[in-house]
DNA sequence: AAAAACAGCGCAAACGTTTGATTAATTTTG
DNA sequence: CAAAATTAATCAAACGTTTGCGCTGTTTTT
């Protein structure tokens, strides 16, 4: 049933004009006469014709094609990330393939090969748990494939990013406690080895120190972000001979295991708690976190997006400064608790 | 600095021999030999050669690309269900690339047509809400295009999809809440014209009849899924003569929304809610549903994924039999509310 | 010693499209 | 009316890779 794809070469031929007439023609270039044009329009509606895009792109050497590669597309903030991306992807008429690092270097890697040689225009990376090393981005360059990391970004301003600012985030978050009256502020910190860990703990640190507090670091402790670990952390502040009376959790995931704990225990009403956001419906918690902070998935995704775009489009110049976005994060204060 | 990425054609230039030695000494073949093969390999090597891959696929004929197409990727069940695409896809070397309808069935036209010129492999398709015409479907035939459609399927059998069974789903529902001593058990369906809406009115129904009960059409209401249109639908429940111990609700969302309103009213204790799962956390809220229908979103994809590949790699055969494939779903019991 | 087999490689076409250069025919210009 | 300009189309190369076939020279078989 199914005959080959009708190609230009084929019109061509019933029309008895040459391939490269046939291409012009479809493309309303000047040099083809309208009654030409018009014949090969028609017979290639009439034949089904449809451009071979592998072979368009060959020609072109571009793909029309962005890669994406994060970690794990089910946590909800990436796939609301990747769902602004390919928004924005699809309005420029881009196409968007993307792949899972699972949080694991060596597949980063891999894929990061696989994108190569797939050709894509350019590259969106959220980079994994695992990865300190970046050479493997560099033989990028050479292909001049740009690369815009978003939200989980390396370490170094000489790549282009997007990213929250999760120290000024956490400032907020932990001036909206002070001012709440809070004097003893807990906070369970990720590992120590991620950048974000770094950050939370800048902007607690700041945030403390400049209204005139004592910093202290045994109230900042850090967590493997697992339920156990929670409750390990958790229980550090039980005991903790200043018993905190908030605690700002890494994030949704963590707040929540906290929050099972400490009802369990039947505590919970001697915390306010704050967290990072993750997950939609956590304010309907019914002792959901006093406040959020929330990292806008959809803006960073749109915004990494139009930048590679723009990459793609300016004529690379060598001196090109990099894209250094910070997406403020804003701290979103939950109702009153009845 | 970026040089044009090496070819074949240059090391073969540069090696003095013909790059379809080249090609073949890249690939093992045995018509090449061990020494040429070696020296061909160095220095593809040392000159960081990377096939392109844009070439192969026009040359092949074949994209070893996916596409998928579904209504929106941010909603949990999709995100998971895409996620587990690209696990089996990766495995077998596949690419994915996806595009969102939005529910929205012009879009949807747009994307496989999209599709289509990008010549995937082949097409997962999770169909809008608005889709109601399958012809734009037909024309993948042509381009030998084969299609698996999962979860949100077309209402005909001659095509291949993964589903679950919601009918079936519906009545373990229903069943568990007579076991529980129930008797007068409402439902909130989605909109009429869903087949969705269907399936769990016949699961219904169906349980109701089996154990001798009568059913009352009143107790089946249908809403629009939104918030409002949740507490038209309690009311409707509240007021009603045989007021429902029970419900049954479309989907979390739903659910949330009437677990809200429950608990304004106070009368939240007066119902067993039952759900189907949308949101991964749901079961952490207070007044969580006593049970929730699990639709495997990750088996679904996977499935369908390997399905597709399937048929991809199967010779197409005109007389093929359609993959009807239902993936049973569970009854997930909460435990016990303290 | 002639015939057959084989190893190792090159040739050239093919995939479908685009595009710069070229040609031929027509029209405009000075 | 010859020269220049315009219009409409063609030619051929190119993009990078693969693959069937053919060629040469060596080795094995009869």
């Amino acid at each position: 049933m199914q005959s080959k794809p009708t190609t230009i070469k084929e019109i061509a031929r019933i029309l008895n004009i040459s391939p490269s007439s046939v291409s012009r023609g479809l493309h309303d270039h000047p040099s083809i006469g309208a009654v030409t044009r018009e014949k090969i329009k028609q017979l290639a509606k009439s034949l089904n014709y449809e451009p071979n895009n592998a072979a368009i792109l060959f020609q072109k050497g571009k793909t029309y094609t962005i890669g994406v590669i994060l970690p794990e597309l089910s946590e909800h903030f990436f796939s609301i990330a990747i769902s602004a991306i390919e928004d924005e992807a699809i309005k420029k008429n881009y196409t968007v393939i993307f792949a899972q690092s699972h949080d694991n270097y060596e597949q980063e890697v891999k894929l990061v090969e696989k994108m190569k040689n797939q050709r894509v225009d350019g590259l969106l990376v959220s980079i994994s748990k695992g990865t300190s090393k970046f050479d493997h981005f560099e033989k990028l360059n050479s292909f001049n494939i740009p690369v815009v990391f978003f939200d989980r970004i390396p370490p170094f301003k000489n790549v282009h990013y997007v990213a929250c600012s999760l120290e000024s985030a956490t400032i907020k978050a932990v001036n909206y406690l002070l001012k709440k009256g809070h004097r003893s502020i807990g906070m369970i910190n990720g590992p120590s080895t991620l950048y974000a860990s770094e950050e939370r703990k800048d902007g607690y640190m700041q945030a403390i120190t400049f209204n005139r507090l004592k910093f202290d670091p045994s109230l900042v402790v850090n967590c493997d972000l697992t339920e156990e670990g929670t409750i390990d952390a958790a229980n550090q502040f039980l005991n903790h001979k200043r018993k905190p009376t908030a605690i700002v959790a890494f994030n949704d995931y963590v707040a929540l295991f906290l929050i099972k704990y400490f009802k369990k225990l039947n505590v919970i009403n001697d915390f306010d708690i704050v967290s990072y956001a993750n997950l939609p419906i956590i304010s309907y918690l019914d002792n959901s976190p006093v406040a959020s902070v929330e990292q806008y998935p959809y803006l960073q995704g749109q915004k990494a997006a139009n930048i590679l775009l723009d990459l793609i489009h300016s004529p690379n110049s060598e001196n090109q400064a990099y894209y250094n976005t910070i997406v403020e994060s804003d701290l979103i204060v939950n109702e009153v608790k009845e």
